[in-house]
Order: C-alpha cells, then structure tokens, then sequence
DNA sequence: CGTCCAGTTGACCTCCATCAAAAAGTGTGG
DNA sequence: CCACACTTTTTGATGGAGGTCAACTGGACG
C-alpha cells in the first residue's frame, strides 16, 4: 500500500529536504550537506570538502578503486554499475541531486560498482575519514548519513521488489512515475522532463531487454498514458500509469 | 569477477567477524554488537538492550509499525517480507546470526517490512535513541553500524544483479553457494544443511514461482551438483555450482 | 488409514528474449 | 549543404524459459 500510494517513498525516489544551502552549493543545487550546522562545519574547515565537475561519460570511482570519499551529487545524474564478472553487469540505480555516492563501500573499502555521469555534473567528494572524526562534535552529520543510507536501504528493496514481481509495462511506468516523483521533488516538472539515460541504460536497469523497453515505450503510448518521442518524455494520465502498474497483480 | 571469485562478499553473506562474545550472547551466539569496546556498554548499562526469544512465526516488526529498535540477531533465523501493497509481496532477505534488523527504517522512522522469525530465534533490541547517544562516548559503535548497512547495501545490490540478470538454475545456484557461504563462516557444515525457509519463501526471495524453483532443485540433483531431498541439502560439486552460475551468461 | 499440506512432475501457453531489418538521429568530410 | 557512415531506437517474426493449471507423491498427524 506504502510504495504505492506515497510515490516519493517509492522506486529510487529521494526526499530532498528543503534546507538552506551549503556553503559549497551555487544557487539551483542541493546536497546531501545542506544543512546549516553541516555548513558550518563545512566552512569552519573541518573537513575536507572538494568541490568538483564530472563530465558526461567521466567515473567517480570504479569498481575495485580503494574507498576514500563519499559524493554527494549537486547536480546531473548519475548511474551505478555492478559487475558481476563474467561479462554481465547491471545499472542498479540513478543519483541525482541531493543523492549520496559510495556508502556501499564503507563496510568493504573498496568500491563494488562504477559510477558514471550521464551528464555534467557536479559533486563534493567528502573524505570518509573527516566524516568520522567530525561526528563527535557534530553527531546530526552522523544522523543525517545513517538516514541517507537507510534511504538508499529502502530504495534498492523497491528496485527489488520492481525485479522480483514486475511485468514488463509495468515495471517501465513505475520507472517513470518515480522519475517524475524525483524531478517534482527537486522543483522541475513532473509532467515532462528529459530522460539522461540511454533506453539501454534503462532496459539493464529494469532488468530487460533494450528491445522490451522500446515495445513497452510504445505501447504506453498507444494507449495514451504517455508521450514519449525518444528522450522527450510527457506524462499524459498518472492515474492510468498507476493503474497499470497495480493492475498486473497477480 | 569480485562476487563469484569472493563469494563471501556475494549475495547475502555477512561477514562474521570472530570477536569476543558480548555480555549478552550466550556460547555458540554470535551479534551484530560482539565487540568489547561495545559489550563494555551494554554491560555499563549505558545502551538500553533487551534481550528477547522470537517464536516459529512471530514477527519482530510489521510494515507500518514505529521504528523504535534494531535488532541484533544472535540466532535462529528471520525472512523480511515487503509489500507492494496491490497483494504482492516478495522475501527480500535473510537473517541470521551476526546480522542486523531495522535499519531500513532510519530514515523514515516507520518499519517499510515485516521481520518473521522461521525458527526459535534469538534477538538483542537495541534502542535506536540510545545508539545515537551514546555514539558520542562511544564512536566505535557508530563505525559498526555504519559498516553494518554497507554491507547491506552491497548484499542488496547482489540480490539486484541476481534478480535482473541470472536465469532460474543460476539463481538457485546462487543461493545455494550463498547460503553454504554463511553457514561456513558461522561455523556449520558447508556442504550439508537444513533450510529453514519453505520452498514459496526460497521462490519468493528468487524472484521465481514455486514449481520453478522446484524443477531447478531437480535438475541441479539430475546433474548431480547437490543432494536435495525436501529441506536437507548437500552439496556434492562446489566447482559444478559455480561453473552453473558463469555458464549461462549472455 | 484418511486428511492435509508441501513439494514434485507434467502439459500447455504466454511473455519476453532473440534475431533481423528498417527507421530515425548524429557526426564527418567533401 | 549533402552524401555517407555509424549509432540508437523502433518494429517485425520467431522461439524458448518460465509461468500457469492440474494432477500426483510423500510426509506429518489425527
């Protein structure tokens, strides 16, 4: 009942919290830090904070580079990838702005997955190691990671959910409702956006064929729930995306 | 390369580190806080713990519920269900000693699943206001926490590639070499065990239905990789497992 | 010994993967 | 600006893995 009819706790979706900006964010971003005690630390020098640019196709870390930071995403997209070494490998999410980076790292110290920009983007790389000195005399950072995490937690379960009971359709139209969900929360339109992912970025993502992504493109079409031509993409009727995504059940 | 060389990184395994028994734990239990630093704590009576038996089919927490405690399992063994509220459901783990409970439910402060116990189990709960308190005195305990939903995250992540790329045999597979993997490190036989869990449990977790995962045990006895008869298990070619996990890639 | 339930096996069908080709963009050099 | 190569997406035709439905088997328990 949760995921379903509260969306934004929904597939990959994240709560952005309306907070005052870093001192690190321009104007029109958000991160994971913005929070006033977290920005006086931030200014004060505590910890190391790096400001930088990604650009479109550029990683952040790959898979088996030894874990150092954690990025919290300002700006762009991002998608992960996980190797599972014998030539197959899967998109296991997309991070956007307010979005943390590599805290699946933490326990092993060292990355299991590629991050790579699907846009130009913008990070703060965090040194983990300031992160656990600074929590003593700022636990709200602590906090504020720990509930970051448990987010990504309760997202990736949704993704596991979306594999493990989905049809094809359906698993398409709750990407895009969770999407949407996304871009409102992060104050564009939710009615339509622009997709930075390939449909074969999309299709490994799902867990299906690029071929299956396109059918079922068009078929959303078709049956006027969508408009999708290419990477453009109009929401026409939520309420039917959302009917097609329970009425498969069972 | 890293999941299926390291297996004990793969799918659902935990690491359980050999630590000193904590004040709570009886011989031949192990948990999630076994460490002295913290076991000091616990006895201090700083942390308020409980410690608590969870009967064949209780459940520990339900979707819904306020998130107050984590929970430490010392032994036994627990599924989480999640819910996607149209009637489908999917088991999206399982727990066991060493490993903890909850923490998806941090960040929202509402319990997103049911924990069920399929066994006698064995529990701490461990108040989550008394973890952020007492982090402060008490930083180790904060650093365990944090590596605890690491792992998970990558447990999780697993379970995505296993559910968006593998095919049935494979998955079983997988588990199968998984599940060894995690009763290996707690000190069980590896080649020989009971399930706890039900067939429809087993399918559910895989993503797959019930007769699938029926003919699978089948065939994975036909080619003489396991010895399964209902839910005792033994596994006969631990390299023919594996090779049946990498073969039907692409 | 019959009932009940979990698991297994069989027969059939559906959804999606696969293979193939066309269509629509994108980029490059003349 | 057009011609050509190349990539990404879409559409079509076909087949196979696994879902569905149904019957059977084998323990567990009264």
């Amino acid at each position: 009942m949760r995921s379903l009819d509260t969306p934004d706790r929904g597939l990959d979706a994240s709560p952005v919290r309306a907070l005052q900006r870093c001192a690190l964010c321009a104007p029109g971003e958000v991160c994971f830090f913005c929070d006033s005690q977290t920005a006086a630390a931030v200014n004060s020098g505590d910890m190391i904070v790096a400001d930088r640019r990604v650009r479109r196709g550029e990683s952040l870390f790959r898979t088996g580079d030894a874990f150092h930071f954690l990025f919290a995403v300002r700006g762009g997209i991002f998608k992960t990838v996980r190797n599972l070494g014998d030539g197959r490998e899967q998109v296991t999410g997309f991070q956007m702005a307010g979005d943390i980076l590599g805290t699946d790292a933490i326990g092993g110290h060292v990355h299991e997955s590629d991050a790579v920009s699907l846009d130009e983007s913008r990070v703060c790389a965090i040194r983990y190691a300031g992160i656990e000195r600074l929590g003593r005399a700022l636990p709200q950072m602590h906090d504020l990671l720990r509930k970051a995490m448990s987010g990504e937690l309760a997202k990736q379960q949704s993704v596991i959910l979306l594999l493990g009971t989905m049809r094809a359709e359906e698993r398409l139209a709750m990407f895009l409702l969770t999407l949407s969900q996304r871009f409102k929360a992060r104050g564009y339109s939710p009615t339509e956006f622009t997709l930075r992912m390939s449909r074969l970025e999309i299709a490994s993502y799902l867990g299906m064929k690029i071929e299956t992504v396109s059918r079922m493109f068009s078929r959303l079409n078709a049956e006027g729930l969508i408009s999708a031509r290419r990477e453009q993409i109009r929401i026409l009727d939520f309420a039917g995306l959302t009917r097609c995504v329970r009425r498969n059940a069972h």
